[in-house]
DNA sequence: CCGCTTCCAGAAAGCGCTTTCTGATATGCT
DNA sequence: AGCATATCAGAAAGCGCTTTCTGGAAGCGG
């Protein structure tokens, strides 16, 4: 008659080694982790033992114990995307190389889910948690989002965000939208365009609004203006770049360059166009922002702001986790890189395109 | 002189939500999880005082003392690359679905390193661990897996695979590669085409192997041999696909199809292509596999076999939860559907293309 | 009106570790 | 030698929960 409850799954645990090695649990312990100096023989022994049991840690009673744990938290609209992707490659390869696991979250784009992310990853005493992507523009996700993130923070909790809201006092990682795309626009006023047409994300964004008004500062340095109806808004999305493409030509083209502030966007531009008939570059030249990896394999390669993504991913944690000096969060600003592709020619004359409406 | 020992950090624990509200730790537990009934108004109070407290389970205790945990593993080689990113896309929807977190982790292709996060899952009690992609042809690292896969599963750990060894003995999501692979071909013959060349992956990979093997059945149908010279090797990256399209053209190209068998290595081959001066799909088709989100966008659009990425990644979680039934491992067999798009032209006669050397 | 269920709250025993704290032993000084 | 100091192993106290187990109160049939 066995006294030991019966529970459905039994794991080695560190006493079994502790035992089996002739040593206290506190030992094992010490050995296994090399807290403490241990005599040379017990330490093998330790060793050998857990060795032979098969021994694996409960990560759950070692973070409970010591009131840490190993893993970071992170929060991206959706890994699928290869923006997110990239960026998430980064951080993997950051975490890695300090023995973090790390959590992974898309939310589909749903605020409430974020938030639930956070609230989550709370739970599990995440060291960090980073935010990748622009935030919400909504009072009452921007509400909730500090009401978790104060918290958070205030008892230990690292915060790190890639291009995010402001309104979060976070330490950032930070595209340099509004230059990268300012200089973007110059590069394009230099091969003769004065015709512009924008596809813009959701406004709220202030990644679209940066990269908006840096592409209009720099129209505006040549006194170029951006007709109201030839900017259209879409989804952050293929399909959003797509539709906005499409609702654009749908208004009457009046440009000889379009710039998608998303090179994801711009890939669904780029279909987009080509289904109405419309050559890129030789009827309309096309650029986007990012330098996400594969529209360098486009035909044409696509012009675009190129931005260091994986390294950027590998830059937010480090940032996430760096000491914290002061109170005041820090920005680490990324430049862009303007490329030059095949998608954007120069200007040969004729403001809108043959084909075009 | 206060005798609690100072801790750095503190949060709210079960127990002050429970002496706030009245109530004894086990009703708040049960109030919270509604694991059991609780008096109504005790409920409300206990609810109200978590709220107030800004109350955070500590997912660690709840994981030590339920003896189970809320998260699942995935492994991939890299989540910056298309394919793997499609599928975590869907193992994150389903997970969500379920309520579990993803710890996420990318083995950048080092086989000890997949081990490693094997281990890691499993200190961690992951529910379910699932590995994506194919498998390491290393004796090695086969017994090492072995070594950390059994007695995980024989603890209760669930385990599934997508398109991998069958020498792991576990619950898979299978593409059909071979039958994929000789539909393909099938296609390509039907456009006239007499002389291929493959563009491979690492041969130890079953994936590889076995797409290979079904072009290569599909081509012996119509008596075609593919010459061994017009066969090559490279890593499974846009480099990969890239240098062996090289590599090819170096060899001196004798077909006028070329069978990537990953989209992306077509998508580096394409590229080596063009910049070449060969033209495709005028002076030599191009195929691939997988259907990676990017390829249709490429100019020409990329003939594949579309392998269903998300679904797949939805499949291998569902896959791994499901109630075991028996002992028989399962297989999820997901057929490809052969795409003919742009980058495959019928044969327009002359074997070498014009420009090859 | 009494005994027998049924229901539900609380006490308490862990879950598997880490980390003081304690004390025994070895080491260094005078 | 003799005492202070440094080492290092073990005992034990938690970490913050869940989950028996226990027992009182209420419900109910006879």
């Amino acid at each position: 008659m066995p006294e030991r409850p019966v529970r459905a799954r039994t794991y080695v645990t560190l006493d079994a080694v502790a035992r089996t090695a002739g040593v206290s649990a506190a030992t094992a312990s010490r050995a296994l982790n090399g807290t403490a100096r241990v005599r040379e023989d017990l330490r093998t022994r330790v060793l050998l033992a857990a060795e032979r049991l098969g021994y694996i840690p409960n990560a759950h009673a070692q973070a409970l114990a010591s009131a840490q744990s190993s893993v970071v938290g992170v929060i991206c609209h959706d890994v699928g995307d290869p923006y997110f992707s990239a960026i998430a490659s980064g951080v993997m390869r950051a975490a890695a190389a300090r023995d973090l696991m790390v959590m992974l979250a898309s939310t589909f784009r749903a605020p409430a889910r974020e938030v639930a992310y956070v609230s989550t990853l709370r739970a599990h005493r995440a060291r960090a948690i980073l935010l990748i992507g622009s935030g919400f523009e909504d009072t009452a996700w921007e509400r909730s989002m500090a009401a978790e993130l104060g918290p958070y923070r205030s008892s230990g909790g690292r915060v790190a965000v890639v291009s995010r809201h402001r309104s979060l006092r976070v330490d950032t990682v930070l595209p340099e939208n509004r230059a990268g795309a300012a200089e973007l626009a110059r590069a394009l006023i230099g091969l003769g365009h004065r015709d512009f047409a924008v596809l813009t994300g959701p406004p709220s964004l202030t990644t679209v609004a940066d990269r908006l008004r840096g592409f209009r500062d720099a129209l505006a340095e040549h006194s170029i203006r951006l007709a109201a109806d030839q900017v259209v808004e879409g989804a952050f999305t293929r399909e959003g770049g797509y539709a906005a493409a499409a609702e654009l030509l749908a208004r009457g083209l009046r440009a000889s360059c379009v710039f998608a502030v998303t090179d994801v966007m711009a890939v669904g531009a780029l279909a987009a166009l080509r289904e109405s008939g419309l050559r890129v570059p030789e009827d309309l030249s096309l650029a986007g922002f990012d330098d996400v990896p594969i529209v360098r394999d486009l035909t044409p390669p696509l012009t675009t702001v190129a931005l260091p993504l994986v390294r950027m991913g590998e830059t937010v944690l480090d940032l996430a986790l760096r000491e914290p000096r002061g109170q005041r969060s820090r920005v680490e600003r990324i430049a862009g890189e303007v490329l030059l592709r095949g998608s954007t020619a120069p200007w040969r004359g004729g403001t809108a395109p043959p084909g075009s409406e």
